[in-house]
DNA sequence: AATTATACATAAGTTTATTATGCATATTGA
DNA sequence: TCAATATGCATAATAAACTTATGTATAATT
């Protein structure tokens, strides 16, 4: 079985780490582009998804840019001029972070700096 | 700078990991212990421990054992006999979301700095 | 025609963590 | 020696994040 409990804390690193790399997403399509890179394992719920990139989007992060599909909005939400610096930072947080956690649980043979 | 963002949702998979590896362990020593590990990156707070702990007493999947140094209490925690199988269970689990994370963020290869 | 997929969003409730506080003993350094 | 730091437990108020449920609506598929 797999555990999403660790995973709590990774939505919005996760959506700052996929629009940086997409250009331009929207939330569906953020769900359905994680729950293919998961092989299906993780879905994110619109309880999760949408408040998540709400809050990005107050913090400068994200802006929107609305387009009309037929009848039907997609939103897409695209780094802001001063999120693209902020990703940059956020995304090497996080990589390090996991790598805490790699080495924490020990998933790796410990890292020998040798400088 | 480091993010312990990421790190929610971790704390109760480190306290098995640790109670794991060392048979027994005190609420003060895990702190010292995860300190110890992360280059003191991680400091875990009572706030945050204590109810983890209490939790998986509660689950059943701790037992506690109380030593009296001096005139001081010390509380240890060690795995109950059906804590033992949930232990090698969750931590199955716990390794495969990591890696999920490993693979999700791109941290795959690992890079070695060798220098 | 009904079901599933696409697409947004919020609200109630739960879980988990942060920050603050509280109590008490032991050790260390100025 | 005595003040500060370390050891050791714990809870309470608050905040943050997520789950589950609900709501609305259009498009596509069977």
């Amino acid at each position: 079985m797999f555990s999403q409990e660790i995973l709590k804390g990774t939505i919005k690193p996760l959506i700052i780490k996929l629009i940086n790399e997409e250009g331009k997403m929207y939330g569906y399509q953020i769900t359905q582009k994680v729950k293919e890179l998961s092989s299906q394992k993780i879905v994110i719920t619109e309880g999760a998804l949408y408040p998540a990139l709400h809050k990005l989007v107050e913090e400068g992060i994200l802006v929107t840019e609305s387009e009309w599909v037929g009848n039907r909005e997609r939103k897409y939400y695209l780094l802001s001029e001063s999120g693209k610096q902020t990703a940059v930072t956020k995304l090497e947080e996080i990589k390090e972070s996991i790598l805490m956690l790699v080495q924490l649980f020990d998933l790796k043979p410990l890292v020998y700096d040798v400088k």
